[in-house]
DNA sequence: CTAGAAAAAAGC
DNA sequence: CTTTTTTCTAGG
């Protein structure tokens, strides 16, 4: 009797081995059933859908009464290759989330609902003997003839066409003669699936610049062969580049590595947020056509990602670049693997299984036993920290490989830091734009330079206060322990609303203070001010006008990928002399004729109740200032701060980003932060307070009852925003010397049903964001 | 998570 | 005594 393990679609942990799937009977009388496919079962009075985890005998039901083990209904493939079913069983004890969770996240909601699939009816030959039975005594009509004898010759006849292709090819007016071919068994029909798609928005930019091959640098020559040099073999390699250090050429000269060496490998390249991107997408595509390329990203249409999905699991791609969950992309005979911009958060999934896509890359490139290279010119001090520091047993040391030159050999931007507190005399209340930047900014644009600016608050203003000091009323969601920030409704309904920025609630502005009904003020300025603000000061003087020659990028703005690909369309026509919008703006675009970039506020970031603000801050700034002085002309960059001796700040203004990794490591390592210790974050939600309070004591102390091994809890206290979408919210805060102990703690009490990881319990394993 | 059963609270 | 709401429990 065989017996599989099946991770059904459902946000459970089996009672007795969670982090297993349940046990299923295989009927004797099913055929190919492996490892990897998707099986509908029976689950109580309905049935489910699910990931056959583990295929094997009576063993896998050890324990469960005969009477209970019920029959597996049906399965589908393609199956995922055996290394991602294994990635499962990972995910799920390293985030402590539901084997049937992570299945269910692996694979693309497009492709389990089969979205843009067809089935067509094409016409074959029939067999050699079928028709030797039949020709010689057979009398045709005339156009049946003509279309036989155009037909009948070997290797005469192309493969899937339809009745109509076929009558086509065979110069027949209609199908009638084809029909008539099949009535007589020379033809015979066939039913077919394929998944119809429309092409990628992403695939009409034209960017043909980087077409040719470079010679490489001596950099990239030695980065190149040093990580060539391990294929074959597990290894984790950092490529620490500056912005404009030509880090995409090394990727792309190491797929060209690997496919001479392993005829039949594949490569994944993840990179954030690709609708972000399309000149690096663009880039691949061109360059490694003749390999086959698949892309995966949020901006497909379903059609599209089913599509795309099936190339790399039909094995008729050799490459996969994609976004998160591509990471999961269905390669088998994995060679290499790529993360580009590492350090990006957006690699973090924030619901469950809230995993970490460059780790989960380097767990997936271990299982393969090949490389991975993570790229970044800011690597997060994570990496940074497994690079350099002397690193206990069974840790991967990390191989460094810098990049310190631009590629083309453009000098890097000159920064400038502006100090506000000083600024701050010599402008209007209102203003965000001090004296340098406004200096800076009317230069550029007289010289007919480019500029970006950065501000990383949407909206109009970040909160509505009464103007009665001694009222002390800010404008709160009903909702939410937040304030509402202030939007200027571009839709219905017209005028001006304040939005909760946690629960997406919306209201008309208040007109007056409900508590005392004074006046209510704007605080802090938002994107959509700060285009009045360069409307109202360089409209005359410099033409600025908005949605014209000035843009707007922010998720308001740009609700679908299309609309930031007008927008770097037109900045690179140069139509566009100034692009303002939030981190958005801030990777990977490359325009030669951008010579400047302001940061408007280099504090947003900075005063965050966050252990990484400064890490976060420094690489804003980093990486935003990149996109400054990338062609002819040398880039200049504005940073305006309160705090113009922070260091995230001046050691981004000279680039030096080892100075600020020494000295950020230096700090977690005194306060025992992470990477020098693993932390994971429980969040309990209810809408009654006491009991998620009453949740996270229990947790705690289960925590601090297993601490052996040096591991602290704190808590239980309630979130920074204590209140989202009328949940309370209290966390448990687990710090531990190493994962080993931190997931041993975590599987304790996920074993004790304290860990369930549905809508009362969060955990976030290795978190990005305390918030 | 989901469905159903059991228990508790609210309505008449 | 009924209906509604909440809480508990199993699911292989």
């Amino acid at each position: 009797m065989r017996i599989a393990r099946v991770a059904v679609e459902r946000a459970f942990d089996a009672a007795r081995d969670p982090g297993e799937g349940l046990a299923y009977c295989v009927p004797a009388d099913m055929p190919g059933v492996t490892l990897g496919m998707r099986a509908t079962v029976p689950l109580g009075r309905a049935t489910a859908q699910g990931l056959i985890a583990e295929l094997g005998g009576p063993e896998l039901a050890e324990g469960i009464p005969p009477g209970k083990l019920r029959s597996i209904k049906e399965v589908s493939g393609p199956a995922l290759p055996a290394n991602l079913v294994e990635l499962a069983r990972w995910l799920a004890a390293y985030y402590v989330c539901p084997l049937g969770t992570v299945a269910a996240t692996m694979l693309p909601a497009a492709v389990k609902k089969g979205t843009g699939r067809r089935t067509k009816t094409v016409i074959d030959r029939a067999e050699p003997e079928a028709i030797a039975a039949i020709t010689s005594e057979t009398k045709l009509t005339p156009s049946a003839r003509t279309a036989w004898d155009a037909l009948a010759p070997p290797a005469a006849m192309p493969e899937g066409l339809t009745a109509k292709e076929l009558a086509r090819h065979a110069g027949a007016k209609t199908v009638g003669p084809i029909n008539k071919l099949i009535a007589l068994g020379l033809l015979v029909e066939r039913r077919t699936t394929h998944v119809a798609s429309r092409a990628a928005a992403w695939e009409t930019l034209e960017d043909r610049r980087d077409l040719v091959e470079h010679t490489p640098t001596d950099e990239q020559r030695r980065a190149i062969g040093a990580v060539a040099g391990t294929l074959g073999s597990f290894a984790v390699h950092l490529l620490l580049g500056v912005t404009g250090s030509g880090k995409t050429e090394v990727y792309l000269s190491l797929i060209r590595k690997m496919v001479e060496l392993a005829d039949d490998g594949t490569a994944l390249v993840l990179v954030p947020e690709i609708a972000l991107t399309p000149q690096t997408v663009a880039r691949f595509e061109a360059r490694l056509a003749d390999l086959g390329v698949a892309v995966l990203h949020s901006g497909l249409a379903a059609a599209d990602r089913h599509r795309q999905w099936r190339l790399a699991a039909e094995g008729k791609v050799r490459v996969v670049i994609g976004t998160r969950s591509a990471v999961f992309a269905p390669l088998a005979n994995l060679k290499l693997v790529i993360v580009d911009e590492e350090h990006d958060h957006s690699y973090k999934q924030d619901q469950a299984p809230r995993y970490n896509a460059r780790d989960v890359a380097i767990k997936r490139a271990h299982l393969a036993q090949c490389p991975v290279l993570l790229g970044s010119a800011t690597p997060s001090i994570e990496s940074w920290h497994n690079a350099t520091a002397q690193l206990g047993p069974g840790r991967a040391q990390y191989r460094l490989h810098k990049l310190t030159k631009r590629a083309t050999g453009a000098s890097m931007p000159t920064v400038t830091i502006a100090d506000l507190a000083r600024e701050r005399r010599h402008m209007k209340a209102d203003d965000a734009i001090g004296p340098t930047l406004d200096r800076a900014l009317k230069e550029t644009l007289d010289a007919g330079g480019q500029a970006l600016l950065l501000l990383n608050r949407r909206g109009y203003a970040a909160m509505l206060a009464c103007s009665d000091r001694s009222c002390g009323y800010i404008h709160h969601c009903d909702h939410c322990d937040a304030a509402m920030v202030l939007h200027r409704g571009s839709h219905l309904p017209r005028g001006t609303l304040v939005r909760c920025h946690h629960c997406a609630a919306e209201q008309l502005k208040p007109k007056q203070c409900p508590a005392c009904s004074k006046a209510l003020i704007k605080l802090g300025v938002g994107t959509q001010r700060l285009e009045d603000e360069l409307e109202r000061r360089y409209s005359e003087s410099h033409g600025l006008v908005r949605d014209d020659t000035m843009r707007r990028v922010d998720a308001d703005a740009m609700t679908h990928a299309r609309h930031l690909h007008a927008v770097l369309r037109e900045l690179g026509e140069g139509r566009v002399k100034v692009v303002l919008g939030t981190q958005m703006i801030a990777k990977g675009l490359d325009f030669p004729n951008v010579r400047l970039v302001g940061v408007v506020s280099a504090d947003t970031a900075l005063a965050l109740p966050d252990f990484r603000a400064g890490e976060r801050t420094f690489q804003l700034v980093s990486q935003v200032a990149g996109r400054s002085g990338r062609g002819e002309f040398p880039g200049r960059v504005v940073v305006q701060t309160y705090d113009a001796q922070a260091e995230p700040i001046t050691l981004a203004a000279s680039h030096d980003y080892e100075a600020f990794a020494c000295q950020e490591l230096r700090h977690r390592r005194e306060a025992m932060l992470p990477p020098t210790t693993r932390m994971a974050r429980l969040v309990c939600r209810d809408e009654k307070y006491e009991r998620a309070e009453q949740r996270a004591q229990r947790l705690a102390d289960h925590l601090r009852g297993f601490g052996d091994r040096g591991i602290v809890v704190q808590g239980p206290s309630p979130c920074v925003v204590a209140r989202v979408a009328d949940f309370h919210r209290v966390e448990v805060l687990v710090t531990a010397p190493a994962a080993g102990p931190m997931q041993r703690a975590l599987a304790s009490a996920r074993v004790a049903g304290l860990l369930l990881a549905d809508t009362h319990t969060a955990v976030d394993v290795d978190p990005l964001s305390l918030m």
